[in-house]
RNA sequence: GCGCCCGUAGCUCAGUGGAUAGAGCGCCUGCCUCCGGAGCAGGAAGUCGCAGGUUCGAAUCCUGCCGGGCGUACCA
C-alpha cells in the first residue's frame, strides 16, 4: 500500500465532505512529536472558503475516514492535521510485507510503456567519465519502473555515425595494410581512435583518405560499410564489457544507435515540409519556432539539414522520436542526458509536436544532469588535459576498497575479499553519483567518490550484512530458511526504536513512486539511509536473539524486512549486496 | 543581449509553500566482558548571496540586483 496517497486521498475527501476544496497535503511529519504524517492542506482551503482554518481542520477530522490506519487525528498549531498511524496496523501491515515477494509494494495503477533513452557513449573513443552519469541514472531509473510494474523500453542511443567514423575505418583500413593480416583487433579503444586521430593531423595522404571514407560511408560503399560494422561492433563490446562490470542492465539488444535512423531523415524533412514548418536560411533546411531567439536576438532555427546536405543531430532525434512514439508505442519518454542539452530537447520536442511526430498523450521529458567538473570546478580533465576512462576509475574504486577490506576483514579468504572490493568499490562510485540530487553539478574528487564511511554504499552494504548475520548467528541461514519463524512471525512493536523501523519500512511504496515519477534516484538514496539508520538503532537498543520466543520473532521479522528491503533499493540502485564484507 | 541552471554549516551536499533549516566529512565528548565499532549516542558550527514583493506561512513562488556555470545556425 501506498500509505501517504491512500492518506492524501481519504483525507482529500473529507476535506471536501467538510465544505471545503482542494489537496490535503499529506507529508511525513517534520518532527516525531507531530506523528508520523501531517496534513496541510486546511489552511490554504480555508483562506479560499473564507473560514478558520482550525474550524476546518476540526471538521475535516471529524469527517476523516481513516480509523483503519490512524490514531484519532489531532489538529495542531494554525490548523495542521497530525496523524500518528495505529500501531496495529503498522503490525499487520509488515506481517504482510513479511510473506509477499514484492514487500507489499503495490503495482502500478495505470502501467505505462517508458522508453528510456541513456547512456548514448560515442563509440569513437572508449568510455570515459563523461559516460557515467547517464549511464548510472538512467540504469536507476529504469529498474524503478520496472519493478512497478512499466513496460520500460532501453534505448542505447549510441554515437556510431558521423565524420570520426571516417578516420576510424580509414585508420582501420591503413592499419591492415601495415600489418598485413587483415586482423581487426581494437584491444584498446581510446589508444586506437588518439593513434587514428594523431595519424589524421600529420599524416596529409591519411587525412584525405579518411575523408574520402566518410564520403564512402554516406555512399554506401560496401566494403566502408564492413569496416565501419567491425569498428562498430568492437566498441560496442568494449562498452558492454562496462556494462557488465558497472552491473548495469543494458544488453546488446538496447542499441539503436544513430546510425539505425540514417535512412528515415530525407523523410523526417520531407514530413516537416509537408507539415508547412521547413523554411530555407542560409542554404539549410530549418524549422522556426515561436519564443526561440539566437545570440542577436533573431530568431533561432532547428537546423534538419545542413547546407551541404548532410543531417544533423536534431533531425536524428525527430526521427528516433516518431521510432519510439509510432513503433515502440511509448506513452512517456526519457532522455537522461547532461543538462547543457535542455535546447535542444526543449527545440526536438516542440517541433515534434508541432509537427505531430508523436500523440498529444506521449511525455517527452529531458531528464537533464549536471556536468562532471574537476577540484578546480573547471569541466573535468585529467592532469594532462585528457578524460578518465571508466575502467581506470573502477579498477581504482576496487583497489581502494580491497585495501579497505584487507584492514577490516582480514579473516575472509582472499577470493571472497576480491569479490567483496568488487562490489563495495563499484557500488561507492555508483551511489556517490546517485545520492545527489542530480541536476547540480558534479564535482569529481576521488576521496569523496570513493570514500567509504557516512552516506556511501558500503554503509548501505555493511547494514545489510550485519543483519544477514544475525540469522547466521542464530541458527545458520538453512534453519531460519527452514523453520521460517521469522516470516511467519506476528510483529509486536513494543520499544520506540522499532516503531521508528517499523514505520520507515512502510514508506517504501510512495518513495519508489515518487522517485518514478520524478526521476530522481536520489530520494531513493535518502530512504535507504534513512532506513539504515533507523535500523542500526534499533539494533543498539533491542537484542534480537537473546530476547524471549514472541520477541525475538517479531524482531526477526523486522531484521528479515529491513535485509530485504534495502537489498531490493540497492538492486534497484544497480547496486550488490554482500552476505558477508 | 536572451534562455536555462545554481549561490544553504569550515568543506561536499539534502531540503515536494508549512511548525525550532538537515545530513556526511572535519572538529569536540561519551560508548567495544554484549547479535559485526565500515557502527551508535551527544555537542559546537547558519544574516539559506542581497533587497523588495506575494502568502495565514517563503530556503522554496514573483521582481530587481550581485556572483558563478551552461547554452544560444549548420558538432553531439
Amino acid at each position: 500500500m501506498n500509505l501517504r496517497r491512500t492518506l492524501e486521498t481519504r483525507l482529500s475527501r473529507a476535506l471536501s465532505d467538510a465544505g471545503a476544496d482542494g489537496p490535503a497535503l499529506v507529508a511525513p511529519a517534520g518532527k516525531p512529536e507531530f506523528g508520523d504524517y501531517q496534513a496541510n492542506g486546511c489552511m490554504a482551503a480555508a483562506k479560499r472558503a473564507g473560514g478558520n482554518p482550525r474550524q476546518l481542520a476540526e471538521r475535516v477530522v471529524a469527517a476523516a475516514d481513516v480509523a483503519d490506519l490512524a490514531e484519532p487525528l489531532e489538529v495542531a498549531g494554525p490548523g495542521f492535521i497530525n496523524i500518528t498511524l495505529r500501531r496495529d496496523f503498522l503490525q499487520q501491515h509488515l506481517g504482510e510485507a513479511l510473506s509477499d515477494e514484492r514487500l507489499a509494494v503495490p503495482p502500478a495503477e495505470a502501467p505505462q510503456t517508458v522508453v528510456v533513452d541513456y547512456s548514448g557513449p560515442n563509440l569513437a573513443k572508449e568510455m570515459h567519465v563523461g559516460h557515467l552519469r547517464s549511464t548510472i541514472i538512467g540504469d536507476a531509473l529504469v529498474r524503478v519502473s520496472e519493478f512497478l510494474g512499466h513496460n520500460v523500453i532501453r534505448q542505447n542511443h549510441v554515437g556510431d555515425w558521423g565524420t570520426q567514423f571516417g578516420m576510424l575505418t580509414a585508420y582501420m583500413d591503413a592499419r591492415d595494410d601495415d600489418a598485413g593480416d587483415g586482423g581487426h583487433r581494437i584491444a584498446d579503444m581510446e589508444a586506437f581512435y588518439q593513434a587514428a586521430k594523431r595519424r589524421f593531423d600529420t599524416d596529409e595522404a591519411f587525412a584525405d583518405a579518411a575523408r574520402r571514407s566518410v564520403v564512402k560511408l554516406q555512399g554506401g560503399d560496401e566494403h566502408a560499410l564492413s569496416v565501419w560494422r567491425d569498428v562498430v561492433d568492437q566498441s560496442l563490446r568494449h562498452a558492454q564489457e562496462v556494462y557488465d562490470r558497472l552491473g548495469v542492465t543494458l544488453q546488446r539488444e538496447h542499441v539503436r544507435g544513430e546510425s539505425a535512423y540514417n535512412d528515415d531523415l530525407p523523410r523526417v524533412v520531407a514530413d516537416l515540409d509537408a507539415a508547412g514548418l521547413l523554411s530555407e536560411s542560409q542554404g539549410a533546411q530549418c524549422v522556426f519556432l515561436d519564443g526561440f531567439t539566437n545570440a542577436d536576438g533573431e530568431p533561432l532555427p532547428v537546423i534538419v539539414r545542413k547546407s551541404d546536405g548532410g543531417y544533423l543531430y536534431a533531425t536524428t532525434d525527430l526521427g528516433a522520436l516518431r521510432y519510439r512514439a509510432r513503433h515502440l508505442h511509448a506513452d512517456r519518454i526519457l532522455y537522461v542526458t547532461d543538462s547543457r542539452q535542455a535546447l535542444h530537447f526543449q527545440q526536438v520536442f516542440a517541433v515534434a509536436r508541432a509537427a505531430g511526430f508523436v500523440p498529444e498523450h506521449v511525455l517527452l521529458e529531458h531528464v537533464p544532469f549536471g556536468m562532471m567538473l574537476g577540484a578546480n570546478r573547471q569541466p573535468f580533465r585529467t592532469r594532462d588535459g585528457g578524460t578518465v576512462k571508466l575502467t581506470d576509475l573502477l579498477d581504482e574504486a576496487v583497489r581502494r576498497a580491497r585495501a579497505l577490506v584487507d584492514e577490516k576483514n582480514p579473516n575472509l579468504d582472499a577470493p571472497a575479499r576480491d569479490a567483496v572490493a568488487e562490489a563495495v568499490g563499484i557500488g561507492a562510485v555508483k551511489y556517490a553519483d546517485l545520492c545527489q540530487n542530480r541536476t547540480s553539478d558534479y564535482v569529481f574528487a576521488w576521496d569523496k567518490l570513493l570514500s567509504l564511511e557516512g552516506n556511501t554504499a558500503p554503509y548501505l552494504q555493511y547494514a545489510y550484512a550485519r543483519v544477514r548475520s544475525i540469522f547466521r548467528k542464530g541458527g545458520g541461514p538453512e534453519q531460519i530458511a527452514a523453520d521460517d519463524e521469522h516470516r511467519a512471525a506476528e510483529i509486536v512493536l513494543s520499544e520506540q526504536a522499532e516503531r521508528t523501523l517499523a514505520v520507515t519500512l512502510v514508506r517504501l511504496p510512495e518513495t519508489l513512486e515518487t522517485v518514478a515519477r520524478e526521476s530522481m534516484p536520489n530520494l531513493l538514496c535518502a530512504y535507504l539511509y534513512g532506513l539504515a539508520g533507523a535500523f542500526m538503532a534499533f539494533y543498539e537498543t533491542c537484542p534480537v536473539l537473546k530476547a524471549d520466543a514472541a520477541v525475538r520473532a517479531s524482531r526477526l521479522g523486522l531484521c528479515d524486512l529491513t535485509a530485504r528491503t534495502l537489498a531490493t533499493g540497492l538492486d534497484l540502485l544497480g547496486i550488490e549486496t554482500l552476505e558477508r564484507m
